[in-house]
DNA sequence: CATAAACTTTACCCTTTGGTAAAATAAAAT
DNA sequence: ATTTTATTTTACCAAAGGGTAAAGTTTATG
């Protein structure tokens, strides 16, 4: 008895259409959840966003919670999956450190709202990702702090605290992300633009490359 | 006609308790606002936190944008308008800059949930604030900035982004309250301790005072 | 001790919120 | 064309959320 001679017929494929319409919902989410958090957010407020009903919305993704989930996991894609010191051969500490913190960088400036998200779940306390975090980030964070705890002791950098100098990058980072308001009001500017960010890497450069990084 | 005269009696003077009841209120609010922000939060779990019944606490606060209100005012005041650099004769630039990084990562250690109010707040557009950090919090920038570029200008100091300096000054000063729980799992421990604030100081002093506040 | 003022509790009330259930419509596939 | 399947809309609903109103209770003071 095969597929064809029963009386169901083959599912549909997800339409073009239909994954255009979650990523659609999935941006409008990371939105709504970066200003307000996930118990700040009503599934009206995303709906509104991202163009539907609720009850349309409710169609794609059943709740709010699956919602968030989905959400998360964009977040822990680009913060922590595939945000790791590279230990690439050729490549000296300082310039592994330079693409690390670039890369930094670059995501608070490409993906704010998913800085936000994350913020968001770590003041709350971790809620959904305290498990994730000590199962997957931990780890590779520890393997990142003996990769420059090995620099250290090869005298190729400064002796320094690996978990708070990550601490610090991280934080000097996605403060342009997160804080990009209070950034903005205060240098007077619509938004942060290029420049903005330039000048951001030479801080940060001057303040941890020079300082750790340099023979 | 004088008061003594008239029917009405004068209104007690506010109770010691009535005092300590307020305070308890807004501690209380303070926490349950840093961790899910303003609407986030409900008045139902401000007045379990502050073990009052919710028509109780509006009693003496009536409504929940005015208990908002009034825990911003505690952060404003320990944020912005005690935080700005004191220009003191006899003190060098170095040991200036020294004390506002330590009181800022005091204040981080002393007041983890007004930075997380004043977190959600920035986060969220700073919907409340915005009219005071343009009002007030920008001309004090401007004017700590100036200090800073005269510094600069006198040659006792290297040349450095004012505002990019202290954007990352208050990232990674702010970063061991705001993101205290991730640091924490991080680091496996169940809080932050003293060493840990000793071992962000030595990073921060390495990182932001010696390369640009060293003769 | 009587009474005004301060405080607390009890009853409501309207709106928002996260969802369920099911009806109506659109789009494929046979 | 017809029947499945996918999508959208319409009707509800129970719980939570922010208050209002007023009754009841305590406390201080004349």
């Amino acid at each position: 008895m095969n597929n064809d001679s029963m009386k169901k017929r083959k599912a549909r494929e997800p339409s073009e259409n239909r994954q255009q319409i979650e990523a659609r919902i999935l941006r409008a989410s990371e939105k709504i959840f970066a200003s307000k958090g996930f118990s700040g957010s009503s599934m009206d407020a995303i709906a509104d966003e991202a163009k539907l009903s609720k009850q349309n919305l409710i169609y794609y993704f059943p709740s709010k919670k699956v919602l968030y989930a989905k959400v998360l996991e964009h977040v822990l894609d680009l913060w922590i999956e595939k945000m790791h010191v590279f230990e690439e051969p050729g490549l000296s500490p300082r310039e592994i450190m330079e693409r690390y913190i670039k890369k930094k960088l670059q995501l608070s400036r490409d993906y704010p709202d998913a800085s936000k998200v994350f913020a968001h779940e770590i003041i709350n306390g971790a809620p959904v990702l305290r498990a994730h975090i000590l199962e997957h980030a931990k780890p590779q964070f520890e393997r990142d702090v003996a990769v420059i705890d090995s620099w250290i002791e090869q005298g190729l950098i400064k002796p320094v605290s690996p978990q708070h100098l990550f601490f610090g990058i991280w934080a000097s980072t996605q403060t342009y992300a997160d804080f990009a308001t209070q950034i903005q009001l205060l240098l007077g500017k619509p938004s942060l633009d290029d420049s903005d960010f330039e000048n951001a890497w030479k801080f940060i450069s001057q303040s941890i490359l020079e300082p750790f990084f340099t023979e």
